[in-house]
DNA sequence: CAACATGATGACACCGTTGTCAATACGTCG
DNA sequence: CGACGTATTGACAACGGTGTCATCATGTTG
């Protein structure tokens, strides 16, 4: 009896317990015959059309009651074609909080047409987001907000022909016509730098994510820009690309001790930001002297005004980005056929101490 | 030709525009005819099903290819009754970082699975919860994952009855039997408190949002208990109930301003703590005196070792939640019908010095 | 070599709505 | 009073897959 007797997959094994879709709901057959209509005047009544006499309109909506009927949604969806009240929304990681603002900001404006947000992050891999693009397309949804990290957007094409609502937002798409809302990030991070050269430094490190990221090149573009307009040689040493807020985190303490240091610093975006105020106040602990690094960086985050040092950032409003994204996406779906637009938003330097320090 | 030829609401005339849902794409048919076979080898071959000569699996996915065909999922979720690759989630706000920590850890174990993600926000509000979750179920996705504000989900019940796995997370549901993982709010708040106790302090002043929501009471019940336990008499004075992170910081300021102020002050959740260092910062700026009230946090909120004071926590770990309940709701959708189980998942003080200072 | 298991494929019903068009009843108008 | 628009209702065909069962070819076994 110790033999292999039965040798299966255990995820097979569990297979044939899968738990199988109940079908004894009641349809609208079954309120129809409640009811003593047909079963189109149910649908009528269930969606509101008009030309339902209202005593008959209130039979039905008794027999509904009487039955707990409820409308099968995926049939309706599987009827029209599609599904009209699910947009998807594509980002890098729900748990960075500038996209969960967003998310929010997208979805109350979804959940104020009827609509739901089905979201997916795409980790900054493009094949991860090809894939969930595909996934998103195969259920047939309304429509679709992505920012982007891949490059070529092109498979979409077809799609988009075939009515599929895309916006684009944060960052451009790649090899497609279609809208798209960015921020003015050049011009943000050309200001934070010019402002960190107007308080005096002359040796400012940057501290971005992969120049693979639009969003990163352009503000890259935007760092170089300000120093080479102030003279400034572009010194290699004081670039640091990293992943995460940890990286970010290593790689301050690292440029801190590159020799003359940098004064100050330029952090590309909120995780950046967050993994250099952290370095900057365990090198505070240990000695004060370096703790006069100035620091500006992109996105605004939480509490930035109660830190040891308050922060100065160039705010990116996500909720903005989120609203005007979901707005525009709407109108698309609602048939608005202009042509692509690319709207740029506007950034802020919001001063609140780090970046007003002196170099020396 | 100023007269009123065409009254119409804008709205409907916008409606006839409405984009229709195309239907000229390429259907199981279409790639059967061009790979001369019949539609459901076609619907074999795309799913994966076994019993397939490969030359013809070959054949029909030249088709596939050539054709640019896509699975239609919600035809395919409609046939089966229901669709087997959401899940939903219903949570109080995803720009709350807590909550975007936990949509990233469900979405991950989602993802790992081949499912998607819908999300919801309740914003606290019974009513609005009611119907996310209806038009959830509507959908007929395969589960819920429920983070519940109202205090009746008996209508669940028949649903549950019909098939839909349905976990509770972070609060338990009201009348209905089901799985529910929490935290261990009460032991959580008590530690929390009797930290401070131990450090000295007499006025412990308590942040909280209002005690409808489960995860409030049970953390005032610890806090309740713990001054009890220091035969510390309760003063309702110390005690304030607000909604947003923003109102915190007024009531803290407020709290701060009673004579004899408290030395302490325990805050029930990550919005209750963020206004409340944003007012102590604000404080510590005008004198320095009020600088020292100790404070301790329920939930651990980023850059807490980086604020102008390191913040003393009760970490509750959001993605060990989202894991957890994740996996509970996959065991459910592959049949598992133990009896519904209560997990209460420990909660840790994390000491960084808010919490070890000593009164006066 | 007959009987039979197995593999590959096809025919066809079915899921629960929506959309189209026909049928019927009713009121109005010439 | 008959023709005709209009309001109300019903009959029925989609929609594009999945599931079930039949069919046929191909070994396989005693």
């Amino acid at each position: 009896m110790t033999g292999e007797e039965d040798v299966v997959d255990p995820a097979d094994r569990n297979a044939g317990k899968e738990r199988e879709m109940v079908r004894d709901r009641p349809t609208v057959r079954d309120v129809a015959k409640v009811a003593g209509v047909s079963f189109k005047t149910v649908s009528r009544v269930i969606n509101g059309e008009r030309g339902v006499r209202p005593e008959t309109a209130e039979r039905v909506m008794a027999a509904v009651r009487d039955l707990g009927f409820r409308r099968n949604v995926i049939a309706a969806d599987f009827a029209r074609g599609g599904s009209r009240n699910q947009i998807g929304l594509v980002i890098d990681d729900i748990s960075n909080p500038f996209w969960a603002r967003l998310t929010r900001a997208i979805e109350d404006v979804a959940v104020a047409n009827g609509r739901q947000v089905i979201i997916a992050s795409s980790d900054f891999e493009p094949a991860r987001e090809h894939r969930i693009i595909e996934s998103l397309i195969a259920q047939r949804l309304g429509g679709l907000l992505i920012v982007p990290v891949g490059r070529d957007h092109s498979y979409l094409a077809s799609e988009m022909e075939l009515g599929t609502a895309i916006v684009f937002i944060d960052r451009p798409q790649g090899n497609l016509s279609a809208d798209s809302i960015t921020f003015d990030d050049y011009g943000g991070a050309r200001a934070a730098v010019e402002h960190l050269v107007a308080h005096g430094h002359r040796r400012i490190a940057m501290l971005a994510q992969s120049l693979t990221i639009y969003t990163m090149t352009e503000r890259y573009r935007g760092y170089r820009d300000a120093l080479a307009g102030a003279d400034i040689a572009f010194e290699p040493r004081l670039e640091a690309h990293v992943d995460t807020a940890e990286g970010a985190r290593a790689a301050t303490l690292e440029l801190l001790t590159t020799d003359p240091a940098p004064t100050a610093l330029f952090c590309a975006n909120n995780r950046m930001t967050v993994g250099a105020v952290s370095a900057l106040g365990a090198v505070s602990a240990l000695g004060a002297a370096q703790r006069r690094v100035a620091l500006v960086g992109f996105d605004d985050i939480e509490l930035a005004d109660a830190l040891a040092m308050p922060l100065t950032v160039v705010r990116a409003d996500a909720a903005e980005l989120g609203r005007t994204g979901a707005d525009l996406l709407l109108r698309r779906m609602a048939g608005w056929d202009a042509p692509p637009q690319q709207t740029v938003l506007p950034t802020t330097l919001v001063q609140r101490g780090s970046g007003e320090i002196s170099p020396g």
